[in-house]
RNA sequence: GUGGGCGUAGCUCAGUUGGUUAGAGCGCCAGGUUGUGGUCCUGGAGGCCGCGGGUUCGACCCCCGUCGCUCACCCCA
């Protein structure tokens, strides 16, 4: 930083390194686990796709659409687009392929949206999701729902809450439009700078407003859960009650509006309350019953839900969970020796399982016991002249407080099967 | 796009109204009598004080510019 770099990660992005990455990996590990428990495959799709996919598929009016994209035209003169979220490519491989419904998949994927960054706010972050294709039973939405909660839960987070809300179908949502834009019209005086010049093109967005002024004008206004249209507010109620027969707490937001066009019906979303940042929304999602037709294919239902890597890791950082941290591993080598001894050693613990390490370049022996020290093993094998001589090695338990049994001499040839004793002990 | 803060060692930061060899803690390396870590002690390596210009006898410090980072608004994960 100081000898100021030729080069640096670009502006927004950042690199993960080992020690942070160990998170990362145990978090997608276990999001893989729970998809596939719930029944999602691993979709693997490309960072970019023609722009139009992303046009058309979050809203060419939303502002990630309009200027958080990043566009690019390929030596073809393709208009592309590096994916700024995941639903909208895995709706238009769903479109592409056809597959047998109900389709369901998960993925982690980076997403890259040209913005300012700030506190869990990149211009590269990583997701992981699941889209489930297909179907619009709600009680499907309840199985994505609970699932991004047990996650949630697994990693160790406490302070996360749920909230959910219906957006109700296009044909509900119209009617329920014009009454709120007759709402502002009277009361346009009220509203903050930004939303008087702009309720006429968004008026969803007023509800999501923190300003005092536009709070005051929509609270006592009308809400879209309370005009929704018979079938949206018993597939809601369907939702509520299978979360509620699932042990899974929420609670319901009729103000919770999400960024992008697509959404119909459930709409849910995660909120860290141990984080201070005002990017406290860990995950969301929702259903979307558009999408596939507005991507070219049959009128398909779809339910899905993302979570934010980075954000996850700020939350876990604020609830100070660190179980997903752990790096140690088993066996360290320490060896003053020299020649080929340690190389077939930690290659023979390799082989069957273990994960082991040693030092390089010749260290003493007071430094490789650092290093062996530091390296979180529980078992350290010593390789010096005398046991060159004796063909032995000396195995040492670092961890151990008994001291008469902490150290003791066993044949070269019997280390390995030694150390998975003492390893499964 | 708009506004605030900050750039000094690998990291986190001190640096006295501008004054001569730029500091600490952590980390790293090596020692503390000849083969043993986590504690302790000693020593060492490591800085064009982001970059360019200006003011001054003299600038890490003041002024201008520039680049970068960061936080916030907006929006979002």
């Amino acid at each position: 930083m100081s000898p100021s770099p030729l080069f640096a990660a670009p502006k927004g992005t950042r690199d993960i390194l080992p020690g942070e990455s160990r998170r990362f990996e145990k978090l997608v590990a276990t999001f893989s686990d729970f998809a596939h428990r719930y029944g999602f495959g691993l979709i693997v799709s490309p960072l970019f796709e023609d722009v139009g996919v992303f046009h058309r598929g979050i809203g060419e009016q939303s502002d990630v659409a309009r200027k958080e994209m990043y566009v690019f035209e390929d030596r073809s003169g393709r208009r592309l687009a590096l994916r700024p979220e995941g639903t909208a490519s895995v709706v238009r491989a769903f479109v592409q392929h056809h597959p047998v419904t109900p389709w369901k998949v998960w993925y982690l994927t980076p997403a890259f949206r040209y913005e300012q960054p700030q506190a869990g706010r990149y211009r590269q972050h990583h997701q992981l999701g699941v889209e489930a294709l297909g179907t619009d039973d709600p009680t499907l939405d309840v199985e994505v729902i609970t699932l991004a909660w047990r996650f949630y839960e697994a990693v160790g987070l406490r302070q996360i809450s749920l909230m959910i809300n219906s957006m109700g179908h296009r044909a509900c949502r119209e009617p329920y439009l014009e009454l709120l834009r007759q709402h502002l019209e009277t009361h346009e005086g009220e509203l903050c700078d930004e939303h008087r010049a702009l309720w006429r093109t968004n008026a969803l967005r007023v509800l999501d407003c923190k300003q005092e002024s536009c709070v005051g004008v929509t609270a006592p206004g009308p809400m879209l859960i309370d005009h929704v249209c018979e079938e949206c507010r018993a597939h809601f109620q369907i939702v509520r009650d299978g979360l509620d027969s699932l042990g899974v707490t929420y609670s319901v937001n009729p103000r919770l509006v999400r960024g992008f066009d697509y959404y119909t019906r459930t709409t849910f979303e995660f909120v860290s309350g141990a984080m201070n940042s005002a990017q406290n929304a860990v995950g969301g999602g929702g259903r979307y019953d558009r999408l596939a037709e507005e991507l070219g294919g049959d009128p398909t239902s779809g339910i899905g839900f993302g979570s934010g890597l980075e954000r996850l890791m700020l939350a876990l950082e604020a609830e100070s969970i660190v179980a997903l941290d752990d790096s140690s591993i088993d066996v360290f080598i320490v060896d003053t020796a020299g020649g080929q001894s340690s190389l077939v050693l930690v290659e023979a613990l390799r082989a069957v399982g273990l994960s082991a390490e040693r030092s390089y370049d010749q260290r003493s022996m007071k430094s490789q016991m650092k290093l062996a020290d530091r390296s979180g093993a529980r078992l350290a094998l010593l390789i010096g002249p005398r046991e060159r001589e004796s063909d032995t090695v000396t195995i040492r338990d670092l961890r151990g407080t008994d001291e008469a049994q902490r150290q003791h001499s066993v044949a070269l040839l019997d280390a390995t099967a030694t150390v998975l004793q003492l390893l499964t002990k």
